[in-house]
DNA sequence: CGTCTATTTGAGCCCCGTCAAAGGCGGTGG
DNA sequence: CCACCGCCTTTGACGGGGCTCAAATAGACG
């Protein structure tokens, strides 16, 4: 039974057992709980250390004077909160529970220790820190160039998988405490076109929602709905070869998304 | 006469003459060039080492299979790119270059040299790249909830702000030679409605536009069009606190704020 | 001086926002 | 157990910001 946090991290790089007992004790120490809706860290605050998701689902944000409101990011079970943003002076954005939360506070020093334990845990969470700004960088591309329809596919899309990384989807299904609210947030959109987008998605079979439950019959019909490319959350490839050298990148990123499509197939028969 | 690098990165950690000297150096090494409108780093390919823009303006970007094309930012003198994207195994996203660009190829050695030589550069290249994602989170904002007029004009202003930090500003006006079509890859419009929205901003004196110089009249005002607060740009404060135990952050970055309002207006005097 | 790219302008339309109101659905207290 | 309340979802009517298509003009460069 590994937690969500050993898989997170083990799914960016290959860890040992000794760095999956450290992970494991850090989710004992120290840990916080914040109830649903309520703030993590505010908008203009400040951030002492690293905080770790242990449990419970938190989005990053940031807002206008005027309370236009923008999700910049979903944190699950796992999520580092920027290892490094204690070097600003003033944190630009907020994070705030969407469901209850449980995280673990991770000072500065324990962060140094645990770095300096181990390289490759050290790489797994610059490797998370790098994902998150891919994530960021194609929720750039969603909300500049796809439609209503294509970001919210490609949105769930991504969730889907985060989710399945560590280990919180059971076959077609998983546990999605998002409101049409929170969607809206995400996309950019209002909550009323939200609705009648997933409307048409329920209708044609892309989606089921029933009670915080999201039933994906087909990945593959979704992610070609959302213009969904897994590549850039870096999923672990234990094919993937370890040289880095020549320049076939188009060779090697074919072999990955061939893995990515197992993945899928295998999903799709489950 | 300071190089905009040398700026850039003492803008953002004092630095000692020797990092100064160390960086110069740099920018006299293993030196590249590529035309205008020509890739640096193309989309799925991969990243060797770290790039810094010595000369002229380049661009992230990302792009669908169907052709749709999204900026996600951009970069000027003084920029890195992502000193750790070399970490992945297929970057996510492509760099070409505006202008013609001239840029340092840092070799990771390299890299990891200058930083083991002076911790205080290696504190600015780690607030360099935690800029970067917090101009990538405001942008994220900016495709969510700014109108197309609070858009650009916040774009520019971002560029102003960025451009006089390394010393590329005069009075009211700088070098700014994005296309009509740059910024619509930027801000996820049209080329047509961006021409159509500077017409607007140009009749109402907010800016001025003529043969790539582009002058701005009274920032303050372009600023409150574009709903602009500069504090997520970490702008240097010579004045700021050099501990950094305490928590007493929220008056730092008040005392931040007043340093910029004054920038503000020492140049709407201009 | 011809070519190519960038800018400008118009007409028409559609995606998505706004406003408004009517259901669900879970929680809470009497 | 029921009544009530707040949040979320759903639906309709209507309006507008930004897109599309098209064509003319202006600059840049050889």
């Amino acid at each position: 039974m590994t937690s969500p946090l050993v898989m997170a991290l083990g799914g960016l790089a290959p860890l040992s057992r000794d760095d999956d007992e450290a992970l494991a004790r850090l989710g004992r120490h120290s840990v916080q709980s914040v109830a649903a809706r309520r703030h993590l860290v505010r908008q203009g605050g400040t951030c002492s250390g690293v905080m770790l998701i242990i449990d419970g689902w938190a989005c990053r944000y940031k807002a206008l004077a005027d309370g236009r409101r923008q999700t910049l990011g979903f944190l699950i079970p796992g999520d580092l909160c920027d290892p490094n943003l204690y070097l600003l002076d003033q944190i630009d954005h907020g994070i705030s529970a969407i469901t209850p939360v449980r995280y673990a506070d991770i000072s500065r020093v324990q962060m140094d220790v645990l770095n300096a334990r181990s390289t490759r845990l050290a790489d797994a969470v610059a490797r998370s820190v790098l994902v998150t700004a891919a994530i960021q960088r194609e929720w750039i591309l969603s909300l500049g160039r796809r439609n209503a329809r294509e970001q919210i596919a490609h949105l769930i899309a991504e969730l889907f998988h985060r989710l399945r990384m560590i280990g919180q989807v059971q076959g077609a299904s998983c546990h999605f405490p998002l409101t049409q609210g929170d969607l809206a947030d995400a996309t950019g959109l209002t909550p009323v076109h939200v609705n009648r987008v997933l409307k048409d998605m329920r209708r044609e079979g892309l989606i089921e929602f029933d009670h915080r439950t999201l039933v994906i019959p087909n990945l593959a019909t979704l992610e070609r709905a959302g213009l969904f490319d897994p590549a850039y959350l870096q999923l672990y490839d234990p094919y993937r070869p370890t040289d880095g050298g020549d320049d076939h990148t188009v060779g090697s990123g074919r072999r990955r998304s061939k893995g990515q499509l197992m993945f899928v197939y295998e999903h799709g028969d489950a």
